[in-house]
Order: structure tokens, then C-alpha cells, then sequence
DNA sequence: ATTTTGCGAGCGAATACTAACAAACAAATA
DNA sequence: TATTTGTTTGTTAGTATTCGCTCGCAAAAT
């Protein structure tokens, strides 16, 4: 799909956002980072417009097919929902960087079709947690008073919250720990 | 404090910031807004710096005063958390633009001191919430299942999601309605 | 009379991006 | 194997435009 030098350059422009913001994500800071000038970025990307587009689509592809994975692996629709954060989790370990990129819609907010990207995988994202529930509720299985809708508002919010207080801490708490408190008060509402 | 010039300057950049993001904060758009030139803009702040200075400063002025208020109104720490979440919305609905002022850290990365700020705000209002949860857990009357730096994130989480989708879908619900139901079952939780 | 508020013109720096050319490399040919 | 050819990947130098901001001056307000 990507090259080599596309995906460093992905890779290297997830960074540059992270760490300095949409304003910091020039074309001149990448190409130092990269280590190639500037028209050099452009022989890989035609624009610095296709460049966000294919963060969006590299990471697209990597939460469908992992969340989709971690979903079958189990039975018990309360497992495969801590199963499903704890992905989340893991993934924001392994790439700290990604936090700002999908959580800071206004990144995107000049360009229709890249916001219309990021709204795409919330919305599977929140399909996924929602069929969970309704399934629980046709067993029977949810008690009466919990609200669906409001439910996965936390569910996201306290998720995404976690994550941007993490990454403004500098990543000084273990995320880990704190994502599995959060998870199994989260479960306790629903049981 | 503002002077009329002053405050024009400050809301038309909120407005500004709220529309096109921070990458279309320029000075030149906003000098379009206010109806004046670009030096002239500088008659009235003496840098874009302090411009985003003052809009923190307006906006915290406004809910240190609020919040205050609205919680020495009640007693009962369920009825003071209720107000309280009902404040936000009403804040949002008068001025939506203010949601993406101050939901969007991105904006004040490059500037400690306005960031620094930003998390000032937030935990003033955290702290708010947290010492009305642990003084109900001192009278026993909080159910030991609660974790009390849970249940925070999943209160400012879900209202901060619940508020960037309203945003996001150009406004297109009743913030208030939902907001309603979301703090009804907020409030669930800990009863 | 003095201060405040405005303006047009213009500053240096940075922006995304292009033109023209060169080296590196691989496949095709002698 | 040696040489030619074409493509890919890089460079330096430059484009037009926009950025935040300043200067010097004039009108308006106090």
C-alpha cells in the first residue's frame, strides 16, 4: 500500500502533529525530520492534503481490522466490551501520538472529506459498543434504567478523556492501570 | 476590564477560532470580522498572543463567578451536581462557539501559558466535583462500588463527547434534552 | 491641546508548492 | 559481461502568497 519512505513520512508527520500541533505540521519541519528536503516530500505525496489523508486511511485500517479481531474472540458481550477498551488502550501505548491526531477533529475541520473520515470510524466504533448493548437488552440481560445512548457517551468520553489527560501529563501515569479501573467501573454500570 | 473594542475583538475571535480553526486565526480574518484594519486590531492588543490570552481570561472570569453561584444554591450534593452539569449546557447554548475554545488544548500547545491555563479551568471544576463526592462518601451515603476518579472522567467526558457531537452535527438536536438525560443517568451512578 | 483610534504602505519571515537538473538504480540491449 | 536506456528519487533555486507586525500620518474624540 505504502513505501517505505511513505510510511516514515506518515509516521514522522504523526509525530510532528502530536508534538507541535496542526501549526507546527509544515513541510519544511517534516522534510528535516525525515531527513530529505522539501520537494523531496513531494515525490512521495502530492500534497500535504494527501498526506493527512493517508494517516487517516492507515489508521482506519489498522482499528477495523484489530477491533474486529478482538471482538470474536470471545462470547460474553461484558468480555468482548473490555476486551474492546483494553484494545484501545494498547493501541494508544504503542503509538502515544495517535491521541492527538484522532481526538483533535479541528485538525481536519478545513477539509470536508478528511472530517468525514474521522467521523466514519467514531461512528463504527460507537455501532460496534451499541449492538453489544441492544444485544443485552433483547436477552434481557441490561438492567432497566440504563440508558443506551448515554451509556456509550461515557463509554467514548471517559475513554478519550483518559487519553488526552495521559498525553498532558506527559504520560506520567500508567495508563494501563487506570484504563482497567475505568473499564470495570464502566462494566459495573451495566451489570 | 474589556473595554467595547476589546470585547468585540474577543468574541469575534471566538467565533473566528469556532469556524475555521486556529490555522484560519488570522489576523486579517478577524480584522475582516471587526470591521476595522489589521493595525488597527493592534491599537486594541498588542499581540495575537494576547488576544488568546484575554479569551481564556474572559471565559474563566465567567465560570469561576457561575459555577460558584450555581452551587451555593443547593444543599443536597445530587441536586448541586444536577445544577452544575446544567450550567455547562446552558453556557454551551448561549455560546456554542465556546465549545471548541475550550475543548481543544491543540490550540494552546505552542504556548505554556495559555495551556497551562486551560488545565487551570479544568481542574478548578474537577476539584468542584470531587470534594462534593467525597464529602457524600464521608456521610456514607456514596455506594462503595463508586470509584470516585472514575465516575469524574465519565462526568466531564460524556459532557464534553456529548457537546463536540452537538458541535459536530452542526447543532442539529436539543443539547439541553440530551444533556438531561445524560446527567439523569450520570447521577444513576452514585445514587 | 492632547490622547485615542484609525489608516495605507510595507517589513522580514514563513507558507505550500514548482521548475530544472543530477545522481542512482534497474531493466533491456549489444 | 558491458553498455545503453528509462525511471525513480533526490537536489538547488525559485515562485506567489500569506503570516504577524511596525511605521508614519491623519481624523476623531476628550
Amino acid at each position: 500500500m505504502f513505501s517505505d519512505r511513505q510510511q516514515q513520512i506518515i509516521d514522522e508527520s504523526i509525530k510532528l502533529i502530536d508534538t507541535r500541533g496542526i501549526q507546527g505540521f509544515t513541510i519544511k519541519n517534516l522534510s528535516k525530520k525525515v531527513g530529505i528536503s522539501e520537494p523531496g516530500i513531494y515525490r512521495h505525496f502530492e500534497s500535504k492534503f494527501a498526506i493527512l489523508s493517508a494517516i487517516l486511511d492507515s489508521f482506519k485500517r489498522d482499528i477495523f481490522e484489530n477491533q474486529a479481531l478482538s471482538l470474536n474472540n470471545a462470547n460474553d458481550p461484558l468480555v468482548k466490551l473490555k476486551s474492546f477498551g483494553d484494545k484501545i488502550f494498547e493501541i494508544f501505548v504503542h503509538n502515544p501520538a495517535l491521541i492527538t491526531v484522532i481526538f483533535s477533529e479541528e485538525i481536519y475541520m478545513n477539509e470536508k472529506q478528511l472530517s468525514y473520515r474521522i467521523k466514519e470510524i467514531q461512528t463504527f466504533n460507537e455501532n460496534l459498543i451499541e449492538s453489544l448493548l441492544i444485544g443485552l437488552r433483547r436477552d434481557k440481560k441490561l438492567p432497566d434504567h440504563v440508558n443506551i445512548g448515554a451509556f456509550i457517551l461515557m463509554f467514548f468520553g471517559s475513554i478519550r478523556l483518559l487519553a488526552k489527560k495521559w498525553k498532558m501529563s506527559d504520560y506520567s501515569f500508567d495508563i494501563k492501570t487506570r484504563g482497567d479501573e475505568l473499564l470495570s467501573s464502566l462494566l459495573d454500570i451495566i451489570k
